[in-house]
DNA sequence: CCGTTGTTTTGATTCAGTCAAAAGAAGCCG
DNA sequence: CGGCTTCTTTTGACTGAATCAAAACAACGG
């Protein structure tokens, strides 16, 4: 349930920190490296990820951790339909995501044709937009391969049940 | 809340719902009706509608008309980042959503720049695509006039606190 | 090394949604 | 029309994801 990303975290963490303003903690340095294993992940795998290292690690402190990382901009919050929210250390490059509807695998992608397309609406109905976010949703390789095992039914699917 | 949305419930509900082998209820039929008439709205708004003709009508029955209707293609649901699912009765013709990063407003948009380069990302990863969902964040007409009134604290919002 | 201020822990709480059993109604059958 | 099967709805408990708040704790500037 991971995914190719390439885990940039070349400078080291505790910088990447102090210049956004945070202080460096062991949790942060900690949910840094879990994001960097494990792209695309939720709060709840960032933990026991987290646990691993960090034992006496709560799960609340992890959840600020997350929120304050995203707030700052070091990572970036996703939340497709029907799964809680993923996180990823790739950041300010604008891609997008693909999604597999039947295990829940994400995958990045880069920004689709160029970058002015998915960025114009038609008709913008009166709004200033800001940015376009674009999520693919299809069967990933294995599920290609192998429909049967269902694994996140909490997945949203259109089809008869 | 709301926003334009032709209400194409052309023809009646009742046929609407045989046709997809439903039972014709009076639930299914004030659902129907209340998204009719409140296009991109949640559960709990639609529950509070449909309230209004049944007020017998049980949070548990709208769930499941709902997911029924969702399920069998009558309705759409979206669920954008940060606020609980959406339904509106607008379906099978693709089109995408932008949405108030400060209200939460959701208002319909016609696929982007024609049709296949949405569809078409630089490299699928192995994926097989079925589907792209563009969704564009910006602020809507009135919040640009009044930035003052912060509606949906739940929004995710990137900026610093 | 101290104190301020930001972080983490602990534990309760909310919100959105699902599960399950029992009661009730749609619609097909004769 | 009336019965019966099956689908729907009600009721109420329950889950998962996330947030809130107060008290204990730790970074780091001085």
């Amino acid at each position: 349930m991971t995914a190719t990303q390439p885990a940039t975290l070349a400078p080291d963490g505790a910088s990447v920190l102090r210049a956004a303003g945070l202080r460096v903690t062991e949790s942060r340095l900690a949910v840094l490296t879990a994001l960097a294993a494990l792209p695309h992940s939720g709060a709840d795998a960032v933990y026991a990820r987290v646990r691993e290292s960090l034992p006496n690690t709560s799960r609340q402190a992890v959840y600020n951790v997350l929120g304050d990382l995203a707030r700052t901009g070091i990572v970036r919050r996703i939340e497709p339909a029907g799964q809680p929210g993923l996180f990823e250390l790739r950041v300010g490059d604008n891609h997008h995501h693909v999604i597999c509807t039947n295990c829940g695998v994400v995958a990045d992608v880069d920004c689709a044709v160029g970058h002015a397309p998915c960025l114009t609406p038609s008709a913008d109905g009166g709004f200033a937009i800001v940015e376009a976010e674009v999520t693919y949703w299809g069967l990933c390789g294995d599920c290609q391969a192998d429909p049967g095992e269902q694994v996140s039914s909490n997945l949203i699917s259109t089809k008869e049940k």
